[in-house]
DNA sequence: TATTTAAAACTAATTAATTAGTAGAACTTT
DNA sequence: AAAGTTCTACTAATTAATTAGTTTTAAATA
C-alpha cells in the first residue's frame, strides 16, 4: 500500500503557487526564470509541477500561442488558511489557544501588535 | 532525482510521537493497540514506523525482555515549535503577525483570551 | 521554404512514505 | 519436549514527490 497525495502545497508546488500569487500569472517559462534565482531549476522540472497543480485544482492554465499560462486558482489567503487548520489540527489539538501561547512564547510578538492586529480584522469585518 | 527526507514529522510518524507523549514510553504493541481503537493498524506497520522515528532521532528504544519499548527523544514542545517554525516560514513570510492575524479572523479566539495566555506565558518567564 | 528555436509531451530515475506479509527466533504453556 | 504465542527482522508492493533528460511539435526568422 502508498500514501495518499497530500491535500497540503508541497515545498516544490508552494513555490510556484508564490509566484503566481506575485505575479497573476505567469508562463512556465516565467515561473523557471524567477524560480532559478534562489536556485537554478530545470524548466521541465517547472513544467511537471504546474501540470501537477492544475491536476490538484491549485492553478489553471490557458494556452496563449504555443505556451501555457498558469493563474493561482486559490488565493494565498485560502491556502494560509487551511495551513493553519491542518497545522491546528495536527500538532495543535485544534486548539488556537495553544498555538497562540507558543506563538507569543517563541516570536518578537507582543500584546500592543496583538491589539493593532485585532482593529485591523475588526475594522475589515464591516 | 529524488525528494528529501522530510524534517518535519508525517502524519504516521506523528500518530506514533502522540502515544508516546501520552504514555511517556510504549511497546510497539501498546502502541499498536492505541492506534488501532482509531483505525485498524498492523503490527508491522507500527514496527516500520518505530524505526524509522528512531533513525530520525524523535525516538529512543531499549530492549525489555524480548520486545522493544519506545520513548519519545523530542518533547511535543518542540516538536509544536519546530512545526510553528516551518510553516511560519512557508506560509506566513516567517511573519508572526500575518499568522496572528489569520488566527484572530478565523478561529474563536479573541483579544481577551490572547491577554490572558500573554499573562500566563509572562509568568512563566520568572 | 529551410533552419533555428522554444515550448509541450513523454519518459525516466530516484527516494520518501505507507502499509503490511512472511520467516525465524525466543519465550510460555501444556 | 512439543506446540503455541509473540516479538523482531526481513521483504515487498505501491504511490507521491522531486528533478530533469529526450522527443516531438509548432512558431519565428533568415
Amino acid at each position: 500500500m502508498a500514501r495518499n497525495k497530500s491535500n497540503q502545497l508541497t515545498d516544490g508546488e508552494q513555490s510556484i503557487m508564490e509566484v503566481l500569487w506575485e505575479s497573476g500569472e505567469a508562463s512556465v517559462r516565467d515561473i523557471t526564470d524567477e524560480l532559478s534565482k534562489e536556485k537554478k531549476t530545470a524548466y521541465t522540472t517547472v513544467q511537471t509541477l504546474c501540470k501537477i497543480l492544475a491536476e490538484k485544482g491549485y492553478a489553471d492554465f490557458r494556452k496563449e500561442g504555443k505556451a501555457f499560462i498558469y493563474t493561482p486558482k486559490i488565493t494565498q489567503k485560502e491556502a494560509r488558511q487551511s495551513a493553519l487548520t491542518s497545522m491546528l489540527n495536527k500538532f495543535f489539538g485544534g486548539s488556537p489557544k495553544v498555538l497562540a501561547q507558543h506563538l507569543m512564547q517563541e516570536t518578537d510578538i507582543d500584546l500592543d501588535d496583538l491589539e493593532a492586529l485585532q482593529r485591523e480584522v475588526d475594522q475589515s469585518k464591516d
